[in-house]
DNA sequence: CATGGTCATTGTGACCTC
DNA sequence: CGAGGTCACAATGACCAT
């Protein structure tokens, strides 16, 4: 619903915003208007979700870069024969020769790899895939008891694959929660039969709650990303004159502004919403978050859920990372501005077509560019002055141009939490690739 | 020279700002004019500058956190008597006991600690004051040679503290080459006299070319904004009517915006070089680059000098953090606009007022501070107004003030690095607290 | 006094036992 | 098949000889 906007011209388009503003709803409320040609939207409404994307796999994804091991496939024998030691299990080489033997090569990229350090699996421990090293690490965690904590020295975002595991063991163990490791309790004696049945490889909130921070809300951003890239290309294309530019200059826009235009989605949604005012869910309880969790864990757009998130897991923050509290700030902001939905709708126009000149001066079609561009300012400002007198007028189409700024500090930072979550530049490459 | 503006009222200030708007002047460069009461300033004249803070101090100051080390001080001869192991000298416990006894506690918190790890040092080593640990980790890697390569799992912000120092090799290396450590050769074999000269505490261009990436831009911005602090605080105080805000008013808007006001000063700054085109200097020389650096290391806010360093050691930057060339974008946005000086002060103060409705709501005398914002605004609009038609004044008052989301976008960003670099935040409270 | 070496201690992971 | 144990190996750092 949210990027929904038909084919129509400008005045129609303008026209049926204003129409549509008042009409709010909830992420987990019900649609009401059925009769508009509403094409859902993960913004909001929730439709059928691929369920295929589930913790263990979103991880997965992130995580399979292609790791560059060109191993010379040599001396591995060479070093036993010339010291005849008498043993030599482990293999800390760096450049082992190990792992290339896996029958199933490098088709899929997923099957048969520790579901925590990508290095080849020798099966089913604690629940899940892993190697033999991530294993024996997430024994000895067991064993050390509740005592021992593991401090991150960067921002518990650390890279873990099979060199770099080593580094830091407080993401270690958090992936290993992450992908779903769990004691089972201590072993059973001897029971031959129903034994460790495999982790149903989705989000744990109890284990999920142990964790300390850094997954939430910009995890989930992140996430619901993913999902509404296409929903905001089919809501760009069908804004009057878009179509209108060249092909090449439509990518370069929705590709350049696609994370300020998520952000400023998602802040217009929350402000629609009744009960968005900052620090009220904050005292709901457990009981309730984990209702609402159950309802609907998949995606959803709204802040509302995050908020809930956000109350119960998440601590403090690294200093300016924090991306919910962040966000409370500006949407607070707009309440205070009393915005409407219609000035929002041309100010995701405005915010879209904000460029700066280099990126102005690559588009093929400079000149209808920025007749787009001026059209829309226009419209801004006739839709302030409307309301208003005259100096009033122009006092509001201030206060609002200068809001987008609050929208793309936000945008900003959301850019460095995702460029912190691996390969959000060459996953948003291949979509588009494939949307256009 | 820059945040200058002597005490005089608006009309006088709007003039005065127009008079000085052609004047340019070079981070090498004399100053012409020396008959205006001219207060120097870092961003572009750099006057005596404490030299104090030089690259190990600046370091050790940034890691100067309170580690908090509560330790029991007990069961040190415990354990070897409960357990009569041949030998025990290493400390892992993590725990320890030992390093309370250094006889000049903790008043200064500077001397006889490590300059990699803040331990208590055991001398000076390779240069420079360590501990046992660090020490012997720079031997090792002097004694690997230059086949091994150390990778950070994170993004080389690794923290490097007693109990973290383990955790990644790659950034406790990087540190230690930042304070100056060096190999000066192989021991010469028995000569008692003159040694091993102290290191010069300052950055060694040969050492630092080694390095990879990071402390580059960001580094050298997060330094001159030690140092710009104060004069920026003193151009505020010149503003007209800024004065006569509250007390805390001021300090609250000082505090909020002073990375935005410090990042468009580079931007005009850097705008108003001849030489600022980007990508020309690209093609300089090392020894060139490397004279502009000796001739004046200690500070400079002027690009130019940023542009060779990145030229010269940066090779490529993790997505979204290269300070570098997002500010030459903008840069070169600006300059497509072709703005001038004047413009570019009235930004300023457009800048500084432009806050979100929360910290308004903050303010003790809101009232005041709108009269204020508004007449910037004003101001703003007549400038534009002035020069050109009515309709295209309108048109470049948009593309000013929209352009302002470029400066905030970077401000976000620079915010970013700081806080990676420690106690960014404490450090600026503390700062402003002794100013005002 | 700083350097280079020594070696107990700790974390690791390939392999083994059950 | 997987949990738990084993132990060679690598990194570390307190201490020592020079
Ligand atoms: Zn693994
Ligand atoms: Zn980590
Ligand atoms: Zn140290
Ligand atoms: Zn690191």
């Amino acid at each position: 619903m949210f990027w929904n906007s038909s084919n129509m011209n400008w005045h129609q388009y303008t026209a049926m915003v204003n129409s549509v503003a008042p009409f709010h709803h909830l992420s987990n409320g019900v649609l009401l208007n059925t009769s508009s040609p509403v094409k859902s939207s993960l913004l909001g409404d929730l439709p059928r979700l691929p369920t295929a994307l589930c913790a263990s796999n979103y991880f997965q994804y992130l995580q399979s870069k292609p790791v560059k091991e060109f191993q010379p496939t040599i001396l591995r024998q060479q070093s036993s024969t010339t010291t005849p030691l008498p043993y030599d299990r482990r293999d800390l080489s760096l450049s082992s020769t190990a792992n290339s033997t896996t029958y199933s090569q490098n088709l899929p990229v997923s099957r048969q790899q520790c579901q925590v350090c990508r290095d080849s699996a020798s099966g089913v421990h604690y629940g899940v895939q892993t190697c033999e090293g991530c294993k024996s690490f997430f024994k000895r965690s067991l064993q050390a008891g509740k005592g021992q904590t593991f401090v991150c020295a960067a921002d518990n975002k650390c890279q873990v694959d099979k060199r770099l595991r080593r580094n830091c063991a407080a993401c270690r163990l958090r992936v290993c929660h992450m992908v779903g490791m769990k004691s089972n309790g201590v072993r059973k004696t001897k029971v031959g039969k129903t034994r460790y049945i495999r982790a149903k490889n989705v989000f744990d909130l109890e284990e999920y709650r142990k964790l300390d921070s850094v997954y939430n809300t910009e995890t989930v951003l992140c996430r619901l990303f993913q999902n509404e890239i296409p929903n905001m290309i089919e809501w760009a294309k069908n804004i009057p004159g878009y179509k209108d530019l060249p092909l090449e200059d439509q990518v370069t826009l929705t590709r350049t502004k696609c994370l300020d235009m998520l952000v400023i989605s998602v802040i217009s949604q929350s402000c629609n919403l009744e009960n968005a005012q900052p620090a009220v869910s904050f005292s709901l309880s457990n009981q309730k978050y984990e209702e609402l969790l159950a309802h609907n864990e998949s995606s959803s757009g709204s802040l509302i859920k995050e908020k809930l998130h956000s109350a119960v897991i998440n601590p403090l923050k690294a200093y300016g990372t924090d991306m919910f509290c962040n966000m409370l700030k500006v949407i607070s902001h707009y309440k205070s501005l009393n915005i409407s939905q219609t000035e929002f709708e041309v100010l995701k126009l405005l915010l879209l077509t904000n460029v700066d000149n280099s990126l102005k001066q690559s588009l093929t079609n400079t000149e209808l560019f920025s007749n787009l561009k001026s059209q829309f300012r226009e419209s801004l400002l006739n839709l302030c002055s409307s309301k208003d007198s005259r100096s009033q007028g122009q006092s509001r189409y201030d206060d609002l141009v200068m809001s987008l700024t609050l929208i793309k500090d936000l945008g900003t930072r959301l850019e460095a939490c995702m460029s912190q979550q691996a390969e959000a530049s060459s996953m948003l490459t291949n979509l588009l690739k494939t949307i256009l």
